[in-house]
Formats: C-alpha cells, structure tokens, sequence
DNA sequence: ACCCAGGTGGCCC
DNA sequence: GGGCCACATGGG
C-alpha cells in the first residue's frame, strides 16, 4: 500500500551527526510539551496549514471553555466549536474533523486513546487515514506525538530538507518518510526531535531564500553538501 | 495591499 | 499520477 519501494531507497546518507548538530545548535524544540493525548490530536488538526500561534489560540478557546474533550467536543454543534476556533482557518471544516475523529474515536474504542494507541502502528495509521480531514501528516502527528508510536513526520521542510542537500530528489510523502525511518535508529524520541528541528531549521535558516551562510549541517563534513543554486531545488511532497 | 503558515479532499485531464 | 481549487484567519 503505501509501504515505500526499498530497492529505489538512495545511499544512506542522513545519519545522526546531522540530528546532533540541529540539536546542539537550535536547543530541543519542545513541541506539544506535555501535553495529554487529545490536546495533541486537537492541535494536530488545528495546526494544519496555518501558523502555529494561531492553532494554539484555538486551542485555548477550547479549553477555557471546557471544549477540549472527546465527549465535549461530541455534543457540541459544529457551530459553536467552529466559533471558538476561527483563528485556526478554515475553521469550519476543521470544527468537522473534530467531530470526525471524536465519532470515530467513540464508535470504535468506545473513547479511550489508549485502547486507540493499544492497535499496531500501521494499522492504526490505515485508520486515521481513512478519516475525512486526516491526511498522512496529520496521520503521522498524531501516531508520533499523541501516541508515541513510531512513525515518523514528513512534510514540505523535511522534503525540502533532503532535497537542498541532494539526498532525495522529487520523492513523494510516503518515499520521505520511508527514508528517514530506514536510515534512523527505531526511537521516538529521534523521530520527536528531528522532524521538530527539520522544521525549525528550514523555517529560519534553509529557508525558501536560505541563509547559507548560517547553516549548521555544513559544518559537520559528513560528506553532505548543499546543493542550493547548483541546479533545481525545487520541492515536491506529493502523496 | 500583499505574503505565507506544523494540509486535505475533490475534481479535472 | 499530476495540476488546480476551496477552505477562509492573523501576523509580518
């Protein structure tokens, strides 16, 4: 299905010491930090394709309304959630998904995330993707920073990320993410940080105008090197 | 007045 | 399998 092709995997390339210097030159990014289950998948949903800040303000509309609850979130008209989460935009739809993945939720572990996190990895992941409103990166969020399971977090960045430094070219969202997972040790914490830091540093400093003259992975000598400007470095993520 | 941000689904070819 | 489009806020 979408388990990606092994034999087309590039030579391993991204290894720890690129993690370690993101680490030690942006400090841990600390996303959703310790926060409960649902807050998490709330924030998931909230956040996409909007500025953090603004999902954050949703979510604490929510919450000091005591809307920040799978049962809440269930009897509640999609009106009134939609209305308190305007600043996460396109705030109807998201108000649907909500109450999407709240029914489901409901239907199928009768609420408990815990017996939802209890299901194998992939197959869980199969789920959520079935889901109207959760696409594989909102899949993916929720699988690695609500569950803790492994699965790591593709996106733009991290597209971008590995094609600036010529290691994959034009992959699609499964490839990427196929490719970090196989070329990193099996560990949630990694998988956490790194797509964090992925982001942090192409938000900041391989940016759509890199700042090359700040890049910390260039600094490393792991044989990497940028190949901005070189030739396209335009970014593909597709499904 | 632009531009873009921690996407997804639907429809067209 | 790719290319558009709707969704529709807030901060720089």
């Amino acid at each position: 299905m979408n388990k990606p092709n092994h034999n087309k995997l590039p030579p391993k390339k991204l290894n720890l010491r690129i993690f370690n210097k993101l680490l030690e030159c942006y400090g841990p990014r600390k996303w959703w930090p310790g926060e409960a289950g649902f807050e998490v998948i709330a924030g998931a949903i909230l956040a996409q394709s909007v500025a953090w800040e603004n999902a954050e303000t949703a979510i604490n509309n929510l919450k000091t309304d005591g809307m920040l609850s799978v049962p809440a979130i269930r009897s509640a008209d999609v009106e009134d959630i939609a209305l308190r989460i305007k600043s996460s935009r396109f705030y109807r739809q998201k108000a649907v998904r909500l109450k999407t993945f709240c029914a489901y939720l409901e239907n199928n572990y009768g609420g408990s995330l815990e017996r939802m996190f209890a299901v194998d990895a992939d197959e869980l992941r199969e789920e959520l993707l079935s889901l109207r409103g959760i696409g594989k990166e909102t899949a993916d969020c929720i699988l690695l920073y609500a569950g803790s399971q492994l699965s790591f977090v593709s996106d733009f960045y991290t597209a971008r990320f590995l094609e600036r430094y010529g290691i994959i070219n034009g992959a699609g969202y499964d490839e990427i993410r196929g490719y970090f997972m196989e070329n990193l040790p099996r560990d949630v914490y990694i998988y956490n940080e790194f797509h964090a830091l992925i982001v942090h540093h192409c938000k900041n400093v391989c940016r759509t105008s890199p700042l090359c003259g700040e890049c910390p992975v260039k600094q490393i000598g792991s044989g990497l090197k940028c190949h901005f400007g070189n030739s396209n470095h335009a970014c593909k993520n597709k499904g």
